[in-house]
DNA sequence: CGGGCCTTTGATTACCCTCAATTTTCGTGG
DNA sequence: CCACGAAAATTGAGGGTAATCAAAGGCCCG
């Protein structure tokens, strides 16, 4: 398999494609270009920023795998999400601690930006802020989404939809198709971000796969019966598409 | 008891009070004054929007208790948040449809404002924007805090957890003490937002309540031995006073 | 080819849910 | 002010889901 390097050279590129599909005018991409940008890489496992720390700095994913989550006194952690290309990390608040960590999976390339600078951009561009507080909205859809799922569905339907959602962001982000993707994740972050053990999320990935509806081994996700698998979710794949530009202007 | 009104009768003095704590120029005044901002009051349990509708405004909590929630196809459903005074609800991307719920649980009173003039000030006055933005990064403190509850904390560190988290927030919002607060909150509420059932929160707010920790009874929550339930529940309350505008300009 | 991580399976335990029933509280109207 | 009914709180018993403990097998990489 293996295919489609699914990597920008610039930010603008990034913005600009799916799953973002920003559309800007000439004020907009001046301003984008007067940012200070950097692409950096990290290789596998790889803390981007952590628990703690005062970051200045803004990310949109340009590919990989990476994850948000927060460490716990206990020694466990919860997983908030898992970003993917186009997905941004660290909006924020100025001038407060981070209460998360965001590290990579596999090794990943991210835009990084410049609070400071992207503040001072926002006050010049007014469109760029509504464009990232749809970011943000779409950040929250998934969190609410994430929310649910661990207050309100049994470990079988919620690794369902786990593995349904991040089908869909694949896809969005060029990774993935309707038939499967290939998801680097360990049954071990699987469980941090469901919040279940390893041991159980196996046993549900076993069931699911004996009832026919999904198979993940081998790092590849194949959907095997996708409607039955949606079904028994009850999975409602239009929370994904909001934060997109689109309907801006 | 009873006491505190904690009513306002202009946004602008709901902005500038605590927890939100804005501080604005004669600008942003003004463009403050030209929103078309209605207050409105809701008896107990009336829905404000519902999952599914198209709402084009934006709230803003302004006195008493409501909730955001998701209905699930089983019935079931999952509180986001109880959003207090000073609390911001529904930002949202425009054009897009709710999901979620938001009700009030005790009277409540709002102010509304239109999505559309909101978006047009944003576009006028920056400032304003990044104030959005940063009650947008408050609200999603609190759901990630929540969702850490939810997947990593065990029934009984979550209970107390809650009863912590709301009691910082009505403190903050001017309606408790280090002692205690008023919460309407009934076992079945707090279950849809703990993930639990309304009987099993019973036994742990027993549980609590025997381990001379906190009592919540006849809508009271009085912290008896607060050291110990911040410990217990590994609190910390710092993650709550993000958002404010406190570090802007 | 060895070692470490990941996956897989089994047995047991414990937490939380379900079902059922009683008591208490609270709002409403007599 | 008391009576009534509904909602909420409380308690008990039993069951199911997911955690814990333990160990074996597979895969990848040096």
């Amino acid at each position: 398999m293996g295919f489609m390097s699914n990597e920008s050279k610039s930010l603008l590129g990034l913005l600009e494609a799916a799953p973002i599909k920003a559309r800007f005018n000439d004020a907009d991409i001046k301003a984008i270009h007067s940012l200070q940008i950097s692409l950096k890489r990290y290789p596998p496992h790889t803390v981007v920023y952590n628990q703690g720390d005062a970051v200045r700095s803004v990310y949109i994913t340009n590919s990989g795998w990476g994850c948000v989550y927060r460490d716990l006194p206990s020694g466990d952690r919860q997983i908030m999400d898992f970003p993917l290309r186009g997905d941004t990390v660290g909006l924020r608040m100025p001038a407060v601690f981070n209460y998360n960590t965001y590290a990579s999976i596999t090794e990943m390339s991210v835009f990084e930006i410049s609070q400071h600078a992207l503040n001072a951009i926002v006050l010049r561009s007014p469109y760029l802020s509504n464009g990232i507080m749809a970011l943000m909205a779409r950040q929250r859809a998934f969190l609410i989404e994430h929310l649910t799922n661990l207050g309100r569905r049994n470990a079988l339907v919620r690794t369902a939809h786990l593995l349904l959602e991040m089908g869909v962001r694949a896809k969005h982000s060029g990774m993935g198709t309707e038939k499967g993707y290939s998801c680097p994740l360990t049954q071990y972050e699987l469980a941090d971000a469901l919040g279940l053990t390893a041991i159980h999320v196996n046993r549900m990935l076993r069931e699911l796969r004996e009832q026919n509806l999904v198979a993940f081994r081998y790092g590849e996700v194949e959907f095997i019966n996708r409607p039955g698998l949606v079904r028994l979710a009850n999975f409602d794949e239009n929370y994904l598409a909001m934060g997109m530009f689109t309907d801006f202007k």
